[in-house]
DNA sequence: AAAAATAGCCAAAGCGCTTTGGACGCGCGC
DNA sequence: GCGCGCGTCCAAAGCGCTTTGGCTATTTTT
């Protein structure tokens, strides 16, 4: 197999070139005024060596022609793409993206289009991500990425370091130091601090419902609730922590089958809103009620398409918007594409805590007896 | 304002260039192999006139040396960009992101990825979209678009025809006759057989929870309703249908206004999974339970985040897959900018229809008499 | 055996832009 | 009046690739 595609068949159409209305050049820009390329060029690119007057001619007539440089060209000449990538990671096991993307996606794509950049993506399997990363690099397609969904000890980050791509990291891994840009949320404090008002309000048994912990933000989230629990002095049970790719069946089965144990938890920690939902399944086909049988606190990125309420919240909930991150994350990586040399930027943002309808004070044992303490 | 935005600051660093470490080049290849860069060029895209020994020479040395050519340089040689564009609306009202968008990209990804093609997506909110478009046409972009989410008569139809961009729509739009690249699910027969189900199983006051109705997909389902109603000798309600954003609240508020009602409705189509997940809490929290009080039917997008369940469906559904429609889509536009002369493709997919655990017979009224028909 | 075709390679001309290194004319200070 | 600086502009050299149009051997045809 060659190297790069020879998709486009040679023997058939070997010179097609551009489709349809060719689009106007800076050449013939140029000669419609009278003037050099270079004059033109500068002009509409703000430079100081040319006359205020022509500038305007130049704008003016730009605008009226519809001229739009030619992005190809310009990246070829000047080395810089205005674009940047973002590498999707996709799971292996459920064919199943990540569904925060989509709003962290938002969230960038805004803070690119005011700063002229574009976004390209590619959709890859997990494990396929660094061959991504070194071929877009290699490529010359983008002039930075943001690395998403970082694993414990994430090989990304010293790959992209190596290669001298520079990027932002949406949450953290815990190798390679911190001299790489990230921006998180404080995963274990909005988790600790969950714990500790289920503690508060008289639930012992709580389980947590975690995604995959070969994850970061995961394991930095069982953390904060067991450092919760140890806060409150209450043991851990590692029969009341589960992992697995949030799904919305995930939190149904898993709530099912603990619930179904002789001492259920009387409240649940939910790593997402989509595995929440489940949990509230679960909770409701075992005849009990969310909010006065069982309480359920949730994180939430604050998806577009899955509001947690409207005006009062469904689950009571830590909450970061995943879009805002997306939006400062862009913003951080733009300024360090504009500054190479400059200190790598760490931003750790605080999740809001709202309480909402799916929390209660434990309420009296169902099946079995329990000494609750205070 | 400049038309390009000076948005790099000459003053401050007039030519940064690249990053990093410099990739290797077309010339230093050539090079290395003591040839010219015609030949190497030629050996790596398949061309014949290179002899076979040559060729397996080249490719090595590439390989080897990880020579990976300019997506740039090539670009602006060849007239081609190798990129698709993605221009994805959102909602102004709700800042929201069209759920199903993140399947169809991965669904689409992986054609792209497949055949050497990059995506590039700008996220616009809705009504700019045209701008956007002429915008990536002239700055020479991409070789061609998807459109998404298409109005019943939309005007990016004409303008990308004007403009000469290969597209290819996701859904149709009834303006503009047939003479377009379209992919759609054939969601007036869907939602037909959907409707004429729940009169089956005895339902007389079917609801239709349905998408804003400027969308062109809504106005189908709708029609597909009415027309199942007609052909089983219902009359229609229009105070039975309502049609917004297809949100959790959404479902959750039009559903529980509705079971208010002296005469509520028994069962409920609803446009998408995510406003039935609203449904459903509208009908657990009125007391009633889902598929023995009220039924549901839902449109189903298999969207990877959010399954219907898992081995037997929660909500009988009508289902298509939004991501396998992102690959033909994908597929097709290829196609298309293969070969600009082609007669434009249409594909029309059938739903298929799941029955799950959200429909029963209807039951005993609740509150009011009704006179069942047979 | 001479002429024609072919295989295999190369130099150089673009693609459309930015940027370097002047050129030209004007006003200013001395 | 001369030189210098400055404000405006331009010609031309890339950026890294593809592709045209040869050019030289080698093979095939007549």
């Amino acid at each position: 197999m060659p190297l790069t595609k020879p998709c486009h068949t040679p023997k058939v159409a070997r010179n097609p070139k551009r489709f349809g209305a060719r689009a106007m050049n800076l050449k013939e820009l140029a000669q419609e005024l009278g003037l050099s390329q270079t004059t033109v060029s500068r002009a509409l690119n703000g430079y100081p060596e040319v006359a205020e007057a022509t500038r305007l001619r130049v704008v003016d007539a730009a605008r009226r022609l519809d001229y739009r440089p030619n992005t190809r060209a310009r990246s070829l000449a000047t080395g810089r793409t205005m674009a940047i990538g973002h590498v999707i990671p996709m799971s292996t096991k459920h064919e199943m993206l990540n569904p925060i993307f989509a709003d962290f996606i938002a969230g960038a794509g805004e803070t690119y289009h005011r700063n002229g950049y574009d976004m390209v993506l590619s959709v890859v399997s997990d494990g396929d991500e660094a061959k991504v990363y070194r071929e877009l690099a290699a490529k010359h397609g983008v002039d930075g990425v943001i690395v998403h969904a970082p694993r414990t000890a994430d090989p990304r980050i010293p790959l992209l370091k190596q290669i001298g791509l520079p990027f932002v990291v949406h949450g953290r891994s815990s190798n390679g130091g911190d001299d790489y840009s990230w921006l998180d949320v404080n995963n274990r404090r909005a988790f600790q601090r969950a714990t500790e008002f289920m503690v508060d309000l008289g639930h012992r048994r709580i389980a947590l419902i975690n995604g995959i912990e070969t994850m970061d933000f995961a394991v930095r989230r069982r953390d904060g609730y067991l450092r919760g629990l140890r806060v409150r002095g209450i043991a851990s049970q590692p029969d009341l922590m589960t992992s697995d790719e949030m799904t919305e069946g995930y939190g149904f089965r898993a709530a099912r089958a603990l619930l179904a144990r002789p001492d259920p938890p009387t409240a649940f920690l939910v790593s997402s809103i989509i595995p929440a939902i489940g949990v509230r399944r679960a909770i409701e086909a075992a005849g009990l009620r969310m909010g006065r049988d069982v309480s359920v606190i949730t994180h939430d990125d604050d998806l577009s398409y899955l509001r947690n309420g409207e005006d009062i919240p469904i689950f009571t909930a830590v909450r970061s918007s995943v879009r805002e991150a997306g939006r400062r994350a862009a913003e951080i990586l733009l300024e360090t594409i504009r500054e190479p040399g400059h200190a790598p930027i760490n931003e750790l943002l605080e999740a809001e805590f709202l309480v909402g309808q799916s929390t209660g004070p434990m309420s009296e044992p169902r099946l079995q007896t329990q000494m609750a303490g205070q």
